[in-house]
DNA sequence: TGCAATGTTACATTTTGATGACACGTACTG
DNA sequence: CAGTACGTGTCATCAAAATGTAACATTGCA
């Protein structure tokens, strides 16, 4: 998504998720903690970060419960999770592996590795999903560079712009609200007024017809559906 | 698209259900209430709001358990809960919540907030149902891109047009007087002339005459029906 | 033919979307 | 540290589309 990752750290002792806050500040995560499973499905659900450091040993043994939540979840399933645990059993590996947990850190960990396999867990879910090109015509979106091209030159255009335009192409042909575009592009229960979506729809369009030079409009695959909201969309409106 | 969702709001405490009934009802919505997980679940089974607002701590049968037991019951398990919960109580009791709702507010919240995450969810939950295409010899209506194609050109329409339209693709071969079609197009409690309906008739008729490129004229598929109203039918007049 | 029902058109009003301007915050730079 | 450039969200304003109604035209049945 963003330029750093966002990490959620889920541990019910401060000490541990200040260690690791700043432990992931220093190899330049961004991140932010929870103290319980309830906090921890709010901010998930609110934040979408981009992997969850879950501890396995929150009271209540919910941390499993969690993860098994998060994993059946369709709209989550697909964060990756670390498992926290302090137990070097097998049977809780094995258990927390089962749930589609994606990696697990048995404390005492390193800063160091705990570091390593995030990025390691990173590069492995962010490199399977996102790294193909999506073309429209001579609109290129290419998510591993983190670059939009038109007629093989690059595009300029805000990071704002750059998720509009990234949530439209893996999704056309289907009209969004203004609502459902700010779910998916700022954020759910991130509060803004209607018309931001306009203005920044607004210079998406700018961006892509400054763009061409063969007189080809990319904005026009930007459809207004009034009443509606928009579309990305090949055919003629 | 369906009127106003319907919202059931289970509190014991009745200062709080009044409190979320307005806020409910100045964002549009209806509500009904219930102050026992008996009474909710009853009223759920009856009347199958659309979302429920669920108070965790319940006397007589917690509101846990009946999240708990409406997710696990299949007939129930896709209304959407969420709950709401008391920051200040001991987080211990907490722990055990996790049992497959939506989301969570935490008690004191603004009206907004609440608002604001009711309509997320239901977002989330109504848009997973994916409306299939309506075709009709070559007209077609898609729900998904809010279109609709004539001879695979889209054609061009107002909102209401739309609305009307779709109504009686998912109607057909059926009668329905000017009342039942302000009633499903426009809304329960709308009063309009009854003329109106026939103008955008009308309208919708012409949009539909000029699509065509093949001299099929889509637009004798709706039919008036002299003194009782209109009707959306293949068979020849 | 006469009359009620329906179709059509024009128009004032309302709603909705596009866009430029601006204020605020932040990161970068000299 | 001041200065600058940039990204962002909001607002005011303009333009366009949609809407409802009344007036008038046409149709079709008794």
């Amino acid at each position: 998504m963003t330029p750093e990752p966002n990490i959620l750290i889920v541990d019910d002792e401060a000490a541990i998720r200040d260690m690791i806050g700043i432990a992931l500040d220093t190899a330049g995560f961004r991140s932010t903690t929870a103290s319980t499973a309830l906090d921890a499905h709010v901010n998930i659900i609110d934040q979408r970060p981009d992997l969850v450091l879950l501890d396995w040993m929150l009271p209540g043994g919910s941390g499993i419960e969690l993860a098994r939540r998060l994993k059946r979840d369709e709209l989550t399933a697909s964060i990756p999770i670390i498992m926290l645990t302090a137990k070097t059993s097998e049977d809780n590996k094995v258990q927390g592996l089962d749930v589609g947990v994606d990696d697990y850190v048995t404390k005492p960990f390193s800063p160091r590795e705990l570091v390593a396999r995030i990025k390691a867990v990173l590069r492995r879910s962010t490199g399977n999903l996102k790294d193909k090109p999506i073309r429209v015509f001579d609109l290129e979106m290419d998510p591993a560079s983190h670059r939009v091209m038109v007629e093989d030159r690059a595009v300029e255009m805000g990071p704002t712009e750059y998720r509009l335009l990234n949530f439209f192409m893996t999704h056309p042909e289907k009209v969004y609200s203004r609502d459902h575009i700010q779910d998916q592009v700022w954020g759910a229960n991130v509060y803004l007024e209607e018309r931001t979506v306009d203005v920044h729809i607004g210079r998406l369009r700018k961006a892509l017809s400054a763009a061409s030079k063969t007189g080809i409009n990319y904005s026009a695959l930007i459809q207004t559906v009034r009443g509606a909201g928009y579309r990305f969309s090949t055919r003629h409106n």
